[in-house]
DNA sequence: CAAATATAGTTGATTATTTCAACTATATTT
DNA sequence: AAATATAGTTGAAATAATCAACTATATTTG
């Protein structure tokens, strides 16, 4: 097998590895009422604090049209508040309400507890050796792309 | 912060880095007319070459009536070939077809194609570390698990 | 400036995907 | 032999994703 040949195997096979378990990671999480997009947009918004849906359409590269819908449940549950920009007429600025940050919370601590339980069974050295590896594995690929998809956490 | 939560917290940065990268990966590649789903199960019979159902489903955690209704749809289209089991005739063998099989051919191309293009941009001797991390990743996430649901690949 | 074009977000119709429980059939256990 | 377990299918219902048309505001350009 050539060099590049082996190189782009063993990426490949790493993102089967991992698609797998991000998978069993939200599946195991999402047995709350909220879906995996929901919380992740929570996230985006918590993250940002006055986002706009076109920021968090380019952040989770969900549809617009979908966005749309799933804000408007999540104000319809009362997790965020929107106002139209003052400056641009165009766009609404999104919050999380206090409800929604106490919901984000949450399901914030139910993920710190998930990955926690998952590297309770590593050793230290190791915990450590992994997310060295993770680091470098964003850098790497951030830094190989300047104005490419793959920027951005 | 603690040195645990820092842990932690590399940990699900690299989580939500990871799944927007193969959200980018998986949409760029799906507009064959296959879904995702289709394309990994087509990706495990081709791995495993007679497998069942239940295979699948353990090892792409999936509900066994949405495979099985994807599995309806895959001998639809002629991709694959179930036959009964010999030896237990509650299971149901499961391979690719010839036009299966030519199938995931041009998706693999496809996807080795979209990887090749990823990490041309990156200097070699990066694209050696990167590979090295995945493997270190796996590695310890792996041997941390003896009957964990993250074995496999 | 006015017309054309672009951007932000919403809506409705359609399709696809997921979920879940009930069901058939065969195997295994007791 | 009866009870229980496993493999897979089916149907109904709920959710989610897709896409084009649409409103409203901004920006560009002749």
């Amino acid at each position: 097998m050539g060099d590049k040949l082996k190189i782009v195997d063993e990426i490949r096979s790493f993102n089967r590895y991992y698609t797998k378990l991000l998978g069993l990671l939200n599946n195991q999480l999402l047995n709350s009422k909220y879906s995996l997009t929901e919380a992740r947009i929570l996230y985006e918004i918590h993250a940002g604090e006055k986002v706009t849906a076109t920021q968090i359409i380019s952040e989770l590269g969900i549809d617009k049209g979908q966005l749309s819908k799933i804000m408007r449940n999540l104000e319809k549950y009362g997790l965020i508040t929107r106002k139209a920009s003052e400056t641009d007429g165009r766009v609404i600025l999104i919050s999380l309400s206090p409800s929604g940050k106490k919901v984000y919370n949450e399901l914030d601590a139910a993920s710190n507890q998930q990955i926690n339980d998952m590297i309770s069974v590593i050793p230290e050295g190791n915990q450590k050796q992994l997310t060295a590896c993770m680091q470098e594995i964003k850098m790497i690929l951030i830094n190989s792309s300047t104005d490419d998809v793959r920027k951005r956490s």
